[in-house]
RNA sequence: GGCCUGAUGGUGGAAUUGGUAGACACGAGGGACUUAAAAUCCCUUGGCCAUAACGGCUGUGCGGGUUCGAGUCCCGCUCGGGCUACCA
């Protein structure tokens, strides 16, 4: 009886859905392990062989974990609002609704053969009423919320409200956009609007103007993580800056506990510093400086308090509101001037051609340390958006500063002792600090820091500046808030409506507020996202439901938001969802959420870094403050699985033979070097087996190859290779199904975790899978014979099967933890080996075997697990443990050393004693070469195989 | 420019964390079985030299260093991959 994968998988596979194998619920009897994949988006492709990697690679972890007597939840869903089936409704007029749910089957297929233990049950889909009526209660709650910066946590704005009704914004500890100063009194006599605008300063969702990074093309705003160098991750398109009211999230607010967090959670060193540096945190100091002969001032924001006495210039960023207030009018004209050109510039075209630029305004400022006046210039190096947008430029140590002070003729002052500045400046915060005040200068202030380090002087200027009032010791962060608002149909819809041009949460028992129909998925004529084609999209307050436009009052019934939310939104609580997935009173239940607590293991590529990643720490400490999550970080291990790389394979076109003969003429690889003028053409990695090409199949595959004439090597065409992306261009892709009709799906879940570790990127290489599902053959003969009986013993297993058994289960238990599976499975292989030349097979140790294996290829273990009798499943099998004594050494290899020279190596005992040792070395005719009677011997027992022995004078 | 990674045979990758480098697998070559193919099994397989036979030299991107001993640790480079970028 033949190894009969698909016959098996087939079998099991449907076993495990009528036995709901995988369901699982809350059991306080038993301890959790709670395993997470980031959920795919369903694109139109289907999955390709890569795809897979990172899910059966948690899956073999929550299999062994449910082995080890844990409760496994292994949840799956889809993240499935997204461009791509939106691009495709503007296209094709489909609702992006059908292609997602096209596209969620076709994954749901793909997936099923693979056999993954998800428990299905627990399905979620982001574009589901049921899943974002919390993804909108979320947000609600976070319009209704402020951060309290002395409680470090979210509190209700009511709370924020009392405060300013007692006394304004005296005394006030809540986390804003800007520091606003007003009076009980003031606040008092603000009519509801304005009290409503003052408040979007402190809501953690809340409405701003704000420079945004607009994409024309997607027609839509971007969030910073979904544009890099410029243009947009999706499409490539490029970005301007762009001042427009938006929704936004104020994720700055947990900087520092985001920042706190990444000590708490087992991630990879990298992964955690990517995200330090995005919310790059810096100390540095605030400090005012006056204008000259006015009464205006400004704060600047540095890190490098030591260089006060070396401030040349100040610089205004473009966009920032001083640039208007600090212009004279006789320099006007120039300044309008170059903001209109600034304006023109993309943030690409900054980045491409970095040409200073700038314009002088006409005014001074004040040095509160030197008393000199320095003109304040306007520059688009100057950021708008963080620290204060204005700057102090020290050109001898900061090399933009610097660039800037050489094109405008600025003078510099170098303040670091032996710091050479004729070429660049020295930015390095190191040195002995001079000039400061200047030789000679007449001291402004009495405050030197001459002779101090550049550590020390940062230190007590920051001092000075703070006990002088002139500024004050601030910490800044460079993770912004995030835009929220997308004008894209295929989203969340926000739950809001405006009255009277306030904006007005919908009551919260009547969520989720659904996604209307349009005719049209782009943007209205004037502009307006496309929700605006909804004809049905205005909330009617008494009657407390959605009602067609036309009815518009501004009495009663009201305009709803246009835009809708970002992929994010959806993406940032899910896991909390999977918990609980179908209650539709909460996001999650208490009880739940107490069991399930967070995500154990989480698993998924590196890209996330900067977006997801940051945002559900963000999203999920924020319902933790009001005690809806349990724990502050959502995922406290995680492992990010590489990219699988295509392998693709290239004919060579002779293209002057091509010429002659009037049809294509290819070279083979070896050959190619021989003609001058070759093209390499990609070629379907499927009809090249061992880069041997398919001459048949290549004919047959594009009909201009038809008459096609080979140059052979040894009678075959052999092919050239390069390791790209796999991408359908460049005809590298492996689709799983197929793996999986010819090889079977634990041979595909097998090979996976054979081609490397998890973590690292790798090609795929099809032509390497024979291995491994050769090994499961051998396996199946190994335990049946041809009539289909098995042919194990039941003997008591001999002293070497047990070595070779207890030897695996010490691997591969090790292996398993460390996510190394690919040695696991060289193990698996090495044993199968050793057991055979032992000829007798064993069913006490087969049976361990196959509860070892059962996580890497559940199916044929499942079918192995009932031929040995058991009626219960494989999947909960118990994990085996392994006992030492069977894995002892019978000896150990020494090298012996004389005079520190290492000379030779001893076999010994492994239960040999130190004077066991020494008296056999010395007894050893190799050693009398090396003694010459004065010397006596030292041993060192090292717990390890090799043992030094120095033999001393 | 900054941060993070990595570099080992023809290929994917091992190496108990300082202890016999190249496990395991693919590919390749040779052989057995077979009418033939497939499948299966056996041998060889880092390089160079040697061979009837034992064996020897060399070798983990490059150059130094520490050590009885370095793929592994330290210093200085070269190249590749990823992320990020006028963040004051």
């Amino acid at each position: 009886m033949d190894y009969n994968f698909r016959e098996i998988e087939k079998k099991w596979q449907q076993q495990w859905v009528a036995g709901k194998t995988y369901e699982v619920k809350e059991d306080p009897s038993k301890p959790k392990f709670y395993v997470l994949n980031m959920f795919p988006y369903p694109s139109g492709a289907g999955l390709h062989v890569g795809h897979p990697l990172g899910y059966i690679a948690s899956d073999i972890y929550a299999r062994y974990k449910r082995q080890k007597g844990f409760n496994v939840l292994n949840p799956m869903g889809y993240d499935a609002y997204g461009l791509p089936a939106e691009q495709y409704a503007i296209q094709t007029g489909q609702h992006p609704e059908i292609t997602t749910f096209e596209n969620i089957s076709r994954y749901r297929e793909q997936l099923d053969k693979i056999g993954f233990s998800f428990d299905w049950s627990r399905e979620v889909r982001t574009c589901s009423p049921d899943y974002y009526h919390w993804t909108q209660w979320a947000f609600q709650l976070m319009f209704d919320s402020y951060y309290d910066t002395i409680k470090q946590q979210a509190q209700p704005i009511s709370l924020l409200i009392d405060h300013l009704k007692a006394s304004g914004t005296d005394g006030l500890n809540a986390w804003g956009s800007e520091e606003l100063s007003f009076t009980a009194a003031e606040w008092n006599a603000m009519d509801v609007k304005q009290q409503s605008d003052k408040l979007m300063n402190w809501r953690i969702a809340f409405l701003s103007d704000m420079m945004v990074n607009w994409c024309l093309e997607l027609g839509t705003v971007l969030a910073n993580d979904e544009v890099v160098e410029g243009v947009s991750v999706r499409g490539g398109y490029p970005v301007v800056q762009k001042r427009m009211r938006q929704w936004c999230l104020r994720v700055s607010a947990y900087s520092q506990r985001l920042l706190d967090g990444l000590d708490t959670i087992d991630w990879t060193d990298s992964l955690k510093e990517t995200q330090r540096n995005w919310i790059g945190r810096s100390e540095g100091a605030e400090v005012v400086f006056k204008v000259a002969d006015s009464d205006k001032e400004f704060t600047i924001f540095t890190t490098r308090a030591d260089t006060m006495f070396g401030v040349t210039f100040m610089v205004l960023a473009p966009e920032s509101e001083l640039v208007g207030e600090l212009t004279t009018d006789v320099r006007k004209a120039e300044v309008d001037a170059y903001l209109e050109q600034v304006k023109k510039r993309t943030e690409r075209e900054r980045m491409i051609d970095k040409k200073v630029t700038g314009v002088f305004t006409g005014s001074y400022a004040i040095n509160p340390f030197t008393g000199e006046k320095n003109p304040i210039w306007v520059s688009d190096y100057v950021l708008a958006g963080y620290g204060t947008g204005a700057i102090m430029a020290v050109p001898a140590h900061d090399s933009r500063d610097y660039t800037f002070a050489r094109h405008f003729g600025l003078p510099i002052i170098p303040l670091v002792e032996g710091a050479d500045i004729s070429e660049e400046s020295y930015d390095a915060k190191e040195g002995i600090v001079m000039n400061s005040p200047r030789p000679g200068v007449t001291p402004y202030i009495d405050f030197s820091l001459n002779g101090l380090s550049v550590k020390e002087a940062i230190a007590a200027t920051k001092n000075y500046v703070e006990s002088h009032g002139i500024g004050r010791v601030k910490v800044n962060y460079r993770l912004r808030d995030a835009i929220f608002s997308r004008q894209r149909y295929w989203g969340e819809p926000f739950p809001v409506y405006y009255k009277h041009g306030i904006p007005t949460m919908i009551p919260s028992d009547c969520l989720p507020l659904e996604l209307p129909e349009v005719d049209k998925f782009l943007p209205t004529a004037t502009g307006e996202p496309p929700l605006g084609n909804a004809t049905a999209w205005a909330w009617d307050e008494v009657n407390r439901r959605v009602v067609d436009n036309t009815l518009i009052d501004d009495k009663t019934v009201f305009p709803i938001e246009l835009n809708t939310m970002p992929g994010f939104a959806g993406s940032s609580a899910y896991y909390l969802r999977y918990m609980d997935p179908h209650n539709d009173k909460a996001l999650v239940s208490k009880e739940a959420d107490n069991y399930w607590r967070n995500v154990d293991l989480y698993v998924g590529g590196t890209e996330h870094a900067t977006g997801h990643l940051i945002y559900s720490r963000f999203w999920n400490k924020f319902l933790f403050d009001y005690g809806y999550s349990v724990s502050e970080e959502p995922f406290q291990k995680l492992v990010n699985q590489g990219m699988i790389q295509g392998r693709s394979n290239f004919v060579y076109r002779d293209n002057e033979a091509s010429k002659t003969a009037g049809h294509p003429v290819f070279v083979s690889f070896g050959l190619r070097k021989n003609y001058k003028d070759v093209t390499p053409i990609h070629v379907d990695v499927n009809i090249v087996k061992n880069d041997e090409l398919d001459l048949e199949a290549f004919t047959a595959w594009r009909p201009e190859y038809a008459d096609a004439e080979f140059v052979l090597e040894n009678g075959k065409y052999i092919c050239g290779w390069a390791i790209e992306k796999m991408s359908k261009s460049m005809f590298n892709v492996v689709n799983p199904d197929m793996i999986v009709e010819r090889f079977g799906a634990d041979t595909l879940r097998m090979y996976e975790m054979f081609l490397g570790p998890v973590e690292q990127s790798k090609p795929w290489d099809t032509n390497g899978i024979d291995g491994c599902h050769r090994f499961l053959r051998k396996l199946w003969v190994f335990i049946f014979d041809k009539e289909g009986n098995i042919r194990l013993t039941d003997d008591e297993p001999s002293k070497e099967e047990l070595k070779s058994l207890h030897k695996l289960i010490k691997k591969v238990s090790g292996d398993i933890e460390t996510f190394s599976y690919n040695t696991s499975i060289s193990a698996f292989m090495i044993c199968l080996n050793e057991l055979s030349q032992l000829k007798s097979g064993n069913k006490q140790v087969m049976e361990a075997f196959v509860t070892l294996l059962a996580p890497f290829c559940p199916h044929i273990c499942e079918e192995l697990w009932h031929a040995f009798g058991h009626t219960t499943t494989v999947v909960d099998a118990p994990w085996p443990e392994w006992n030492e004594d069977y894995l002892k050494e019978d000896s150990v290899s020494l090298t012996v050393s004389f005079n520190g020279k290492a000379r030779f190596q001893m076999e010994f005992p492994a239960d040999a004693d130190n004077t066991t040792i020494e008296k056999a070395v010395l007894e050893n005719p190799q050693s009398a070469k090396y003694m010459d009677g004065k010397q006596h011997i030292k041993t060192i027992v090292v717990p390890k195989k090799i043992v030094n022995i120095v033999l001393k004078g």
